[in-house]
DNA sequence: CATAACATACATTCGCGTATGTTTGTAAAC
DNA sequence: GTTTACAAACATACGCGAATGTATGTTATG
């Protein structure tokens, strides 16, 4: 069996990532042979080497094909100059963790971006395009807090390098514990009250600008 | 040259877990070979197979050996009945937080176990014992949320298990991405503002139980 | 008929587990 | 306090399977 014609081209070529996203669930993305892909989707290894250059190729469009429609998210929220940029983060923060609790294709490549890879120089193409996307992402949230500072909806001297950090590390944090088990609970209907709960404390007790120890709660400092 | 003295042997078991850190880091784990490690630490496989029983092993003793001190406070944090559960409370998230800034040790093997390993099956023994830890971690943070509920520093209907959820995905997004680049802040100093962050929240703007639907800022929903 | 779209075959390398060799602390026997 | 014998603490050698990249077949499409 050989030569298909352009449309069984493009299904096997969707069959494969498929089976990507299927055997380095199951098996880790380093340990999963080119065979094993290939056998899942019904082809032999012919079929991979022919679609993809390698198995970093093959990871690559992957996790191309899953973030896509999240990388344009991002994109759509960054362009005008929003009247109420606070509720554009939001939007944004409970947009990113809601289209991840609707979209099952989106969970699995999470899980292996997070939980079934190894970030090493071998997936540098890989990992450059998500350090973009990351400095990118931290970008955006980082340009809209300071608009917040700026219009009035956070305190003037609100630390916004720092406020972004903590809400950048709140959703990966989210995401990467959620996607380990989906059903622990309904991520749609938590995402409003986590994200709203850190926005409230960001605008309660915000870090401050040109302040190096917090006075906080307790003043006792911890051991080491 | 064979039969060193008992030290000597400890000695070489230490070099050999002090070569793993430093190989699994820049390879990662899967595609370090067992004799890369040990031509790290001057030595042959022979070694490592004598100290180990094989790379599972060797990296199940790594972690163990990096993870006690913290594994220390967890366990020191939960026994008493605290007066101020809220205080526990902080100090047990910024020290958690503080101890990683101080401890290079840490630094390398929690880089390892979230960006050079990949969870699988294979390593069982680990990925139980680290399933352990994360639900000890979980437990110990929700009995002391609860305890604020129960003596009226927090709202007494908060839900306990979403705001549990919240504060150890905020400092398990922390440290995920802050051991990518220790040099990107000062983790020591950030730590009391990002927890106090929080906290503030989670006074001010509490998940309730039995809430479903949050009305929060914006009631647009979103997308996708 | 030329080539896209694969399947098959081949050579090479790499890592693992084990088996065996070697040296030397070390503790009991004398 | 030697000496002897045993085993600890490794090094070396072997055989095996598995995965990779490429080279070469095969078939049907455009």
């Amino acid at each position: 069996m050989a030569r298909r014609t352009k449309e069984e081209a493009r299904e096997t070529k969707e069959r494969l990532l498929d089976a990507a996203e299927t055997i380095f669930r199951e098996r880790g993305v380093t340990r999963t042979s080119l065979a094993e892909v290939a056998t899942a989707a019904g082809m032999t290894r012919g079929a991979v080497y022919w679609h993809f250059k390698d198995k970093a190729d093959l990871f690559q469009a992957m996790c191309d094909r899953a973030t896509m429609p999240m990388d344009a998210m991002f994109e759509r929220a960054g362009d005008p100059g929003q009247a109420d940029p606070l509720a554009t983060l939001r939007d944004l923060s409970v947009g990113a963790l809601q289209s991840l609790a609707a979209d099952a294709r989106a969970q699995r490549v999470f899980e292996i971006i997070f939980h079934k890879t190894e970030r090493v120089d071998e997936l540098a193409g890989t990992e450059t395009s998500c350090a973009n996307a990351r400095q990118q992402c931290l970008g955006q949230i980082e340009t809209i807090v300071q608009r917040c500072a700026d219009t009035g909806q956070l305190p003037a001297d609100t630390d916004a390098a720092l406020a972004t950090l903590g809400l950048h590390a709140l959703m990966v944090g989210i995401m990467h514990e959620w996607v380990l088990d989906p059903t622990a609970y309904d991520l749609h209907a938590a995402a409003p009250a986590l994200i709203d709960l850190y926005l409230a404390g960001l605008r309660e007790h915000p870090p401050r600008l040109a302040q190096r120890a917090t006075p906080g709660v307790c003043p006792k400092t911890v051991p080491a």
